[in-house]
DNA sequence: TCTGGGGTCCTAGGACCC
DNA sequence: TCTGGGGTCCTAGGACCC
């Protein structure tokens, strides 16, 4: 018996954050428009949420510091993210998506797999079917998004970021090898900045190379992930589109304006983020056991302290404790304190455990 | 360049149990 | 009085994703 052949999309929204503002304020749009962490004229800490394509013109990029954005591009419209209006607009989109998809996965707030392999019954319907779906996002939410079209996931990811924006592309079986070839390992998904920079050492640049490489050696390098990648740099991904049920942790945390030593500081906030943190997991008739605190110094050091509670709770003062007693058990006071979190896993759903209390 | 904030998954060592 | 093997849970760190 043959393999069923599958069908599969990635939808990639064109650079949402900021096409979200531009829809809702149009007199900004044909500007430079970039959501992020407030600039401060350049002496702003944080980074660049998303860039819409005139400021990535002047080499403006996700991830990067915000300060380095101002001085390449101090003209942009600089804006704070509206995460609350992007999460309703997400909703709506990944609704419309949902309807087409046999199995559908949400990946991110802007991004979704779909399994289509019910729907269509070629690739030229598998082209019909994607160009509706971006009419139909265009049509009713008025922003672009991206699809790429594949025999898997992998390949669909790939393919969704070849052409942006607006685009559409399509990988059909026989021709994933070729495709890959000549592109970056660093399209590769899981393939990120340190990766990238051993496999150059090993003088693989593209995924090409890769799939020539021992994969044993690969193996001896890193581990089971070394197999993963040399099977996706194949165009080889078995993985199935699947729904996520479910959080499995939920977190907060905050970077001060400039380091600070001051330990009342430092213990306010984490109580602050406490209230958050469980704000979140009542909301969500959620029930933790084990707590994380994150203690980030001067210098971008990072440590984490956790303990695992005996019993599951969702009380305020448990948390607050237990956060408390690991950040002054482990916080070197000396030094000056640049980030603190809080995180709580180890998440039991609490509709059935009210009694509890 | 000087690095947010929200997540997921993996690894490796150690404790502990049978 | 020196030591198996399997399994689970916990902790800390790290890579990666958007």
């Amino acid at each position: 018996m043959s393999e069923k052949k599958r069908v599969i999309f990635h939808l990639d929204m064109d650079h949402f954050y900021t096409a979200v503002e531009e829809r809702e304020r149009p007199e900004i749009k044909g500007y430079a428009v970039i959501v992020g962490s407030d600039p401060k004229e350049g002496k702003g800490r944080g980074v660049v949420s998303t860039s819409n394509y005139e400021a990535r013109k002047s080499g403006v990029r996700s991830g990067m510091p915000i300060s380095q954005a101002w001085r390449l591009c101090p003209r942009a419209v600089y804006l704070p993210p509206n995460f609350p209006l992007y999460i309703k607009i997400s909703g709506e989109i990944m609704q419309i998506a949902r309807k087409y998809a046999g199995k559908f996965e949400q990946w991110g707030i802007d991004e979704a797999f779909l399994d289509v392999s019910d729907k269509v019954a070629d690739w030229a319907g598998a082209e019909v079917l994607a160009r509706q779906i971006k009419a139909e996002i265009k049509e009713t939410e008025g922003i672009t998004a991206s699809i790429g079209v594949g025999p898997n996931k992998l390949v669909a990811k790939v393919a969704s970021d070849f052409q942006k924006p607006d685009g559409l592309t399509i990988v059909k079986e026989e021709e994933v090898e070729k495709f890959l070839a000549s592109l970056a390992v660093r399209k590769l998904l899981w393939v990120g900045r340190k990766t990238e920079a051993k496999l150059k050492e090993l003088g693989v640049n593209t995924i090409g190379d890769l799939a020539r490489y021992d994969p044993t050696a690969l193996s001896s390098m890193f581990g089971a992930a070394g197999l993963q990648m040399h099977l996706m740099a194949k165009g080889i991904d078995k993985s199935e589109v699947e729904e996520r049920m479910g959080v499995k942790s939920v977190s907060h945390e905050t970077t001060f304006e400039e380091d600070t030593a001051d330990s009342t500081a430092i213990f306010q906030a984490l109580d602050a983020l406490c209230e958050e943190v469980l704000k979140e997991t009542v909301n969500q008739h959620l029930l933790f056991k084990t707590v994380t605190v994150k203690i980030r110094y001067q210098g971008f050091e990072t440590h984490t302290r956790s303990k695992t509670l005996p019993f599951l709770t969702n009380r305020l003062r448990d948390l607050q404790k237990t956060a408390n007693e690991l950040v002054f058990t482990n916080l070197q006071k000396d030094r000056k304190v640049r980030l603190i979190g809080v995180r709580v896993s180890s998440l039991v759903s609490g509709e059935k455990q009210k009694t509890l209390f």
